[in-house]
DNA sequence: TTAGTGACTGCAT
DNA sequence: CATGCAGCCACTA
């Protein structure tokens, strides 16, 4: 599959798949990690995520969550906090434990590149 | 080239 | 359910 210039690398199509998200779905890093090409890394996702906030770069980032439909920000609170609270203003309903029912709002790319099947 | 890092995951307890 | 843990991986210094 003839990919294009701007998403050559696993990084570039990561951050293109993540803003693809729309309002008020979520995908889980392991999804974003399958349809960039890499199958097992969703922790690889996770980092670039986070590294995403201090490049600067502007992604629906609080829609990506686990596979456990949660949150995974234990070590921010108040970054948890604002996660849960963007999702809910989205119309994902969220629990006090920071959950929501993945089936209900989890999103599938609609894209031509990763509809049928990962690069 | 190599070793360390961590917004992950699936499976066992 | 909630924890713990080993395996995995792109990045970076």
């Amino acid at each position: 599959m003839n990919l294009p210039d701007n998403l050559l690398t696993f990084s570039d199509r990561v951050y293109w798949l993540i803003d693809q998200v729309p309002e008020g779905q979520i995908a889980t890093y392991g999804q974003i990690a399958m349809y960039a090409g890499s199958p097992r890394a969703a922790r690889a996702v996770g980092n670039l995520l986070r590294d995403s906030a201090f490049i600067g770069l502007e992604l629906p980032w609080h829609r990506i969550i686990n596979s456990a439909g949660g949150i995974s920000f234990k070590g921010n609170v108040d970054r948890a906090e604002l996660q849960k609270t963007l999702l809910t203003g989205e119309g994902v309903e969220m629990n006090r434990r920071y959950k929501c029912k993945l089936g209900a709002y989890q999103w599938a790319p609609t894209s031509p590149f990763w509809k049928e099947e990962p690069p």
